[in-house]
DNA sequence: CGTTCAGTTGACTAAGGTCAATTCCCGTGG
DNA sequence: CCACGGGAATTGACCTTAGTCAACTGAACG
């Protein structure tokens, strides 16, 4: 809980009031490796801010499963594609390891937003973070060759790469498992 | 200027004395087919409104321009990468057609995030949706062979199509343009 | 030990890229 | 009104690279 009271500073000051308004709204959430944050085709309610833990974005795709985002801990994770509109969801989350959260539903989110003074602003500001995420991966995908996002991927997340198998990261890269391998061999001679 | 005002009216509610405030706010500018709103290196001061005409953006890749999105009336246009920590773009920005534009600078946003009362809100609502687009993207460029990219495409902006040149649609799906022309071929038997 | 699953490797296929020639379209100027 | 010029689009021949299928290796674990 003090870790996401400290999240939340880095972009908004709270009072005491505040921090226990927080503390209200949010609640703890466990997660066993393996257990879904969210299906797919089940509407996301949850923002959640992870205090320990991994957890995987992925879609289903004619039977295999496309690996897009990882988080980790001190991130925000939310599927805002199913969040903001409430509706079902094509991106599934599923913990790669034994996770804590704290978690606020959708509803109290808007409390949030309401009674907090910085509130929206917060909202304003962690979202604008998520989006310039994105907005790379985007660049990335367009312009970067595979062996140029795995050596990226890589450099950027050198620490989340030691806690990933292998396919888990040909698929964030846009490859299958035996394309890695062999990029891997010619990366290393 | 009456749309721009529209617009924000969709996501806040505005008094008199706040539409004062965005008309002091904002200026118009006009961009001559093939002018750049953002130049690749520059920083992005400005986020617009387009009233009329037609932006694409771009980066730079070995002397090949990449097409990864457009804007038309109606939208807000911004490169958020270089405009939210105001440093040199990857992304250029430039008009297709003659367009006329309502922009506010950087510095003024911030005015209008203080002095507007729902400011901070319209920020979040809007950056929400070029979000939840962006998210739509990454998932399609995931998911999505190229056919079934420029098929959505279609159908998404059937309009639009009509007013873009076949290679920007190429590079928007993420091929070359001799590749679309024979994907064409294969759709229309 | 044997089972299981991730990772590697090989042979082959599929699909987009490259290079180059040709056609189409459209606006301009004679 | 027609001919020409230039950029866009198409087409063909060939290349490059990832995908597919399948076999094999290797490490983890009971």
């Amino acid at each position: 809980m003090e870790t996401l009271i400290n999240a939340i500073r880095q972009y908004i000051p709270l009072t005491p009031e505040e921090i226990q308004i927080i503390e209200r709204l949010f609640q703890s959430r466990r997660l066993m490796e393996g257990a879904h944050f969210l299906e797919e085709g089940k509407v996301c309610r949850y923002l959640g801010f992870i205090e320990k833990g991994l957890i995987r974005y992925y879609i289903s795709d004619e039977g295999q499963e496309k690996t897009i985002y990882f988080n980790q801990e001190g991130d925000f994770i939310c599927n805002y594609q199913s969040f903001l509109p409430q509706k079902p969801s094509v991106v599934a989350m599923q913990a790669l390891e034994d996770t804590e959260l704290q978690v606020i539903s959708y509803e109290d989110l808007q409390i949030f937003y309401r009674q907090v003074s910085g509130g929206e602003r917060f909202g304003r500001l962690g979202i604008e973070q998520v989006f310039l995420s994105s907005s790379e991966q985007v660049r990335s995908l367009y312009s970067d060759p595979p062996a140029v996002r795995y050596q990226h991927f890589l450099d950027s997340y050198p620490k989340l790469v030691q806690r990933l198998q292998q396919y888990y990261i040909a698929s964030y890269v846009g490859i299958k498992p035996q394309s890695l391998s062999r990029i891997r061999k010619r990366l290393t001679p």
